[in-house]
DNA sequence: GATGAATGAGACTTCATTCAT
DNA sequence: AATGAATGAAGTCTCATTCAT
């Protein structure tokens, strides 16, 4: 009985890829992208250090695969959540709310943007690939302007123009929510982002 | 001309320090936060390793000084040009246009900014100053809020919320701009804030 | 011959441990205490500090461990010579004189206890370990005293007093030993030690 | 009035090297001989550490200054306090009893002197000088043992081994003593030598 | 006599990576 | 697939010493 209940001795790569990954996500939120070495990520996972570098190329593969992952697993849970509404505005701040709940995991995430923000900084290929997730956001939300705009429910703005203030706005009391120790609860920071909204786009009799 | 800039060898100690942290404030730059070494500090400064740390108790502090110095710089500078303007609106997009321009020192302002950010993410006393920084922003907006409503060039709005979406306005934009490389330009920007803060806080009438 | 000694690259860990133990060991007694390096260290075991460092959580725990083996060894090893003699006389003179033998290892222990002992002196958690030891050899000795005295072999003296005034005579004797150049000798050492333990715990008649 | 109250600016070399001399000496007792820095006897001196490396040609100078000026001076005080009394024996006693008090003077004492045997033991010359340190002790003890002889107060015993025996009792009990947390005080170690001595020396009558 | 700016060597430790097993 | 022994570069910091002032 050589396998252990808890204790999975040998795995395909793909599942071992998946649980170092895990263990790295993990690392990474406790100490930052910085201070995440192979040894703590070998150590969460409960594999050696080789292992970790058996599977993966190096340390930043790994990194940009936990950020990249998280990325797409936060878009599409939220994006899933917010097509479910029936308007237009609904959806709207659905998304942007999903992005300021107080939930452990969306601080989580929030940890993880700030700390890939400080990489891509100083990486042109890191910095490309964070534009085009700004480029992605804004159609998504462009998308959901635009309908409004369609069916009537919004006044006949600029979809463009509002993509980007909304993307500001949700990103801009983000980080004032992340780091605000009494003030801007993320309570605050929602009923902001959806007052703003609101005003940005229904029509004046409607607000 | 015994004292040629590239020669001098022995400084006051005062005039070593900010010629260390000149030096530290572009590594941070050029490499960011978590790659700036003493090493790497005391080389861009022409001097040994030995003197930075002849003249700082550690990197922290040396680090530490370089934001603190940066923010109050930008924060002196674009407050007095914007209470040099005649009207709130104006100082208040001034304000904000001088934190969205395209000069160097601006994208450097942002660079020095993210970074902080992901350090301030995973350190407690490094958090609260982050916190305590947006309330002097907040409230240096929040007053020329009050003063424009007091004044009847502004609608009667809350200033206090006013003051949380300007804030979080310039957050967002500055940080897309950042990254953008070609949509969102800081031109760009700046129109978007402009635009938003009339929306915002003019009567429907002047608008 | 592929793994001859001085070419073999890798080893089990105990045996690493081991030989680097050994490396510091001769290290500190080139050298003294307070001028072992992991470096040195490294040097004298044929392998990188990278390897050191691999193999031990710091310096300090090499060096207790260095410590710590010498005096099992020598404890160990005097004890059962001491214990195989007939008579409580002769058993404590072997002990003792075992600690004044002019073997090269007998030098090496007492400069190895002679830098401790400057360790010790500053700190606490080393002071108590050494008081510890104190205790143990004058449990060791009070034994033997004891029994001589059990046995009509000696005085009816006070086994705890003697076995302080021994250990003390023996401490005393190896320092000057030690550091003397031709007058106190090992040999003049031990002859003082056994006239001083006849003197102290025989009967008058049988000196 | 530039030479204000307790700051003495500048002074006789000699009074100079006295004062850093017992700066250095308090912090080699705090501290420990390897841990003992010029910044840090510059500090507790109160000057610059310039000025520390100008009155000495290095820090190995200081320290055997340190020593050298705590040998004497404690050789003389106790010798001064032996000579004063009637007898040989309580003397002898005096002497011994003088280098085991519990004054916090004492136990500077040893530390001192651990401190240097530790580093004496790597160093020729130094043990060479605590050679000579042991035979000054040892021909002032001689002397007394050799005139209670002479006297009649002492049995006939050789006064060269009796010294040895002596000088390594307090050197034995000294270092137990100051190891020591409850069992061994300095109060045990008087007693201890006093019996010792007596027992040593003394006709048999007399005991 | 006194200062302290400047230096460079060397201290310990952390680390990503390689590779024999 | 997994391990972990081994490496050497690079991290921060301490230090004794030099020397212009």
């Amino acid at each position: 009985m050589p396998d252990d209940a808890a204790v999975v001795r040998r795995l395909p790569a793909e599942r071992r890829r998946e649980l170092i990954l895990e263990a790295a996500r993990s690392v990474i939120l406790a100490k930052g992208l910085p201070a995440t070495s192979v040894r703590e990520i070998a150590l969460a996972a409960g594999v050696s250090s080789g292992t970790v570098t058996h599977h993966f190329a190096g340390i930043d593969e790994i990194l940009a695969a936990v950020v990249r992952a998280e990325t797409e697993r936060v878009r599409d849970e939220l994006w899933a959540e917010a097509t479910r509404r029936e308007s237009a505005l609904e959806a709207l701040i659905a998304l942007g709310e999903g992005l300021l709940s107080q939930r452990r995991e969306v601080r989580e995430y929030w940890s993880l943007w700030i700390d890939f923000w400080g990489r891509a900084a100083h990486d042109r290929a890191l910095a490309r690939w964070q534009s085009e997730r700004y480029r992605t956001w804004r159609e998504l939300i462009r998308g959901l302007v635009a309908a409004g705009v369609e069916a009537g429910e919004f006044r006949p703005v600029d979809a463009d123009a509002a993509a980007v203030d909304i993307v500001a706005l949700i990103d801009g009391l983000g980080i004032q929510a992340f780091f605000e120790l009494g003030h801007v609860t993320p309570a605050a920071a929602r009923r902001r982002l959806a007052e703003a909204i609101r005003e940005r786009l229904l029509p004046a009799a409607a607000q």
